[in-house]
DNA sequence: TCAAAAGTGTTTCTCGTACACCCATGT
DNA sequence: ACATGGGTGTACGAGAAACACTTTTGA
C-alpha cells in the first residue's frame, strides 16, 4: 500500500499516530485518473448481447465503446469520495436507467498500461454486469435515435481504447464462471423454464447443449435445493413447460 | 473510459482529433493515489507461506503487511510513466532481490473503498506471485534482523489495512485456479517428482491427496504432453523417484 | 529384514455425452 | 394426425475416490 518502503512518504517513526495524521498532508506526486468501465451483458432470443455507447468527443470520436466514467474522489483527506464498486453501480444505473444495485455486478480486471488514453494517464477498473431480459424494457437503449445500443457479441464494430481486449476478458470470465457459479440465473426472469436456462448457457458458451442431458443437470440442481419448482406452466408452441425459481442458496 | 458522457471533459465535437489533442490539458479534478500490493506465495516443506514486511511508519506502524508501493505516473501527458503490471514486477524484484520478470505474477483484485488509508484516497491493485523454492535462497527475507519474513499462511499476525481480505481473495484464487491451470509448476523446482508436486497441491488446498490417485492424474499430464520425464532420479529416504519437467504447452 | 516412499491394479461411483423414445399441447 | 418442443430411459466412457498390493531403496 502506501509508503511501506518510506520512499514516497516522509519518515514518521518518532511520532504517535495521532500526531502523524494531524500533520500529514498528501504530497503532490503525480496521480492517475481512475475510471470504471462496464461490460453489460444480456441474453435476448438465445443471443448474447452487450451494451455499447457511441463516443461524442475525442479521442475515438464516433467510435463505439463500453459505458464508463471517472471515480469520484473527494478532496482526498476530509472526504474520500465514493468507492470504485459504488462508482460502477452508479454508472450502471445512469447508463441503463435501472435502480441502483438491482443487477449483478462483478469486478473484472484493471487496465493500467500507459498511453491507453492519449490525453492523460488513466487507469480503468472494468466490471461486468448481467441484466435479465425482464429488466431489458426499462433500459434506455435500443431506439436507434439514442447513442446507446445493444450489439450481438459475435458482430461488434471496432471498439475504442483497449475495449476489444476488455470484451475478451469479460467473455472468458463468464464462459468459465458459468460452469461453477450460478451466474446464469442472473440472465433469466425470476421464474424460468429449463429451455430458457439452457438458451442462456448456449448463448454464453456459443455451443448447443443436448436438451435431455441438460434436464438431468437441472434435476440435480433441483435436488440440491439450488432451484425449486414455481407455480404455473409456461405455454409455448409445444408442450407446456414447468416453471422454476432460483433459491439463492 | 474518460468522458464518454461529456461530464468531465470539455465538449470537443467540432474539433479534429489533432486540434483536440493539441489544445487538451488534463483538468485538475481530484485524483486518487494508485498503489500495487503483492501477495507472494511459496511452498516450503509442504507448507504454504507468504512474505510480509513490517511497517516502519504510520499508519499501522509496526504491523505486518504485504509489500507494495505506488505506481509511477509521469507528468501525465508527455510521459505517462510505468504500467500497473510493470509496477508490480518492479516491486516484486525490489522486495525479493530476484531479477525482474522471473516469477509468475497475476493480477488479483482492485481494492478501491474510501478510507482504506486514513491519509488519503488510495486505490490498490493487488497481485499475487508464486516463487519456486529453488529461488527462495536468493530472497532477502528470512533472517530475523530483516523487516521482511515468510509466514505460514495458517498462522498470520494481524495485518495492516484490508490486507486480511486481500489474503483471502488470493487464497481463493490459487485454490480455485490450481484445479484448471498449471500454476502448481510455478511452486516447484525446474525438475520435480510426483511427490513434490503433490505436496504443493496439499499445501495450497489444505488437504491430503491419495498418492496413488495423484500418480494417475500425473500420468495423464504425461500423455497430454503437459510434462515430460527428465534425466536422473531423486534419492530420498525411500525408493528413488523419477524426475519430471514441465513443458510449457 | 524391516521401514519408508514410489508406483501399479482393481473396483466402485459419479458425471458428461449420445441417442432412442414417450408425453402433452396447438393447429 | 402431426409437428413442436418437454421430458424420461439406457448405454458407454472418463475420471475421482478408496484401498490392497508390489517395487526399490536406506538403515
Amino acid at each position: 500500500m502506501a509508503d511501506q518502503t518510506g520512499k514516497l512518504g516522509h519518515e514518521a517513526s518518532d511520532m504517535t499516530e495521532e500526531e502523524f495524521l494531524r500533520t500529514y498532508k498528501a504530497k503532490d506526486y503525480p496521480k492517475p485518473s481512475v475510471a470504471v468501465d462496464l461490460v453489460i451483458f444480456t441474453v435476448v432470443d438465445t443471443v448474447l448481447k452487450v451494451l455499447l455507447i457511441k463516443r461524442k468527443g475525442h479521442p475515438f470520436k464516433g467510435r463505439w465503446a463500453f459505458p464508463g466514467g471517472f471515480v469520484f474522489v473527494g478532496d482526498g483527506f476530509h472526504n474520500q469520495g465514493e468507492g470504485v464498486e459504488m462508482a460502477a453501480h452508479r454508472e450502471l444505473a445512469e447508463e441503463t436507467g435501472l435502480p441502483l444495485g438491482c443487477c449483478f455486478l462483478e469486478q473484472l480486471y484493471t487496465f493500467g498500461e500507459p498511453d491507453r488514453d492519449p490525453r492523460m494517464r488513466v487507469i480503468t477498473v472494468s466490471y461486468y454486469a448481467l441484466i435479465s431480459p425482464d429488466k431489458m424494457p426499462l433500459v434506455k437503449a435500443g431506439d436507434d435515435a439514442s447513442e446507446a445500443r445493444w450489439f450481438f457479441v459475435e458482430d461488434l464494430p471496432d471498439l475504442a481504447f483497449d475495449h476489444d481486449t476488455m470484451l475478451q476478458v469479460a467473455l472468458a470470465r463468464i464462459r468459465g464462471k458459468i460452469d461453477y457459479a450460478p451466474i446464469a440465473f442472473e440472465l433469466v426472469p425470476p421464474t424460468f423454464t429449463v429451455a430458457e436456462l439452457r438458451s442462456v448457457y448456449e448463448a454464453i458458451k456459443g455451443q448447443t447443449y443436448d436438451a435431455a442431458n441438460f434436464q438431468r443437470r437441472f434435476r440435480r440442481m433441483l435436488t440440491d435445493g439450488t432451484i425449486e419448482q414455481a407455480e404455473g406452466k409456461r405455454r409455448g408452441t409445444g408442450r407446456p413447460a414447468k416453471v422454476y425459481r432460483f433459491t439463492r442458496r
